[in-house]
DNA sequence: TGCTATTTAATTGCAAGCTATATATTTTGC
DNA sequence: GCAAAATATATAGCTTGCAATTAAATAGCA
């Protein structure tokens, strides 16, 4: 099988190398939750979790539209998840004073002190990758073009 | 904000990258798969099911593993989503009379028609993804590679 | 003011996807 | 041949993630 230029690859190649395109990133990300699933273990945090927890410990007290706006989620995805997070005494969930449709996210003490214990997980997720750093970037920019696009395409 | 070498990052931006790149390539995956929903909604099938009937498409009369093995999945996964697949009339699930223990998966004939209204589907979503092919064939092998070195140190 | 439109969260119901476990069948070792 | 190990599928229980809907509060405007 000789390697094929673009110009030459055909429409029906093409369209495989779509489908093959979609599928490594489906595949991909469930590989990558496996990995965090273990890491995240001893935190009792599920990937969406720790992407929750990593959003507040970066800035506290937002409301849970803003949590989403950072994370692509809504609230019918949020809601249960920190509700969950409330449970296990993470975070506190409390009407806002001023707009009481609001609900302000605010990290216990117990949710502040959880990110000394996280801070070993990124370098354990890097080794896991096995990617150089040029790679990383490269692969992030191009993941991040493409959701972009997926989503005002859909 | 100076453009830096790979060689002038510190450790904590790479931690950091490292952690972009894993958010990127979740919201990148649930961003196609809000594509794939919208596209699929004719076909009363989601991404997961449309990935299963490819395979039978390409194959048929496969046990539950072998599907399995080219999806990454395991029986956990696949026995609901089979049986879905099956009430919907689009595959049987019979056990071999060679193994009992196996279950193959046939496609019906409705399923096998099926094929033909899918085949509009991967140009929707290549034009979805606005990328081309060179980009799509690169980020694919990337995402191939990193699948595989993350499903090996987990 | 009062009434409608908009915004924010929450809820409902569904399909994945996983770990852990169970069940049935086949294979292996003796 | 037979008990133990291995294999294949199924099930239970949990957490996402989504579309569609509801409930409540605020904003906007005649």
């Amino acid at each position: 099988m000789k390697p094929k230029t673009s110009a030459a690859l055909s429409t029906q190649s093409m369209l495989q190398l779509d489908q093959q395109l979609c599928f490594a990133l489906y595949s991909a990300s469930l590989a990558m939750n496996k990995v965090y699933r273990t890491l995240l273990a001893k935190l009792r945090l599920t990937y969406p979790q720790y992407l929750v927890m990593l959003v507040l410990w970066e800035r506290d007290a937002l409301t849970v539209s803003e949590i989403g706006e950072r994370l692509f989620l809504d609230s019918a995805t949020l809601t249960p998840l920190l509700k969950r997070l409330e449970a296990a005494g993470l975070l506190d969930r409390v009407r806002s004073a001023e707009d009481e449709r609001q609900v302000i996210i605010s990290l216990t003490a117990e949710g502040r002190a959880l990110k000394k214990q996280a801070g070993s997980v990124p370098s354990e997720v890097f080794c896991a990758t096995g990617c150089e750093v040029d790679e990383l970037l490269a692969l992030k920019t191009q993941l991040n073009d493409l959701r972009e696009r997926l989503a005002n395409n859909s």
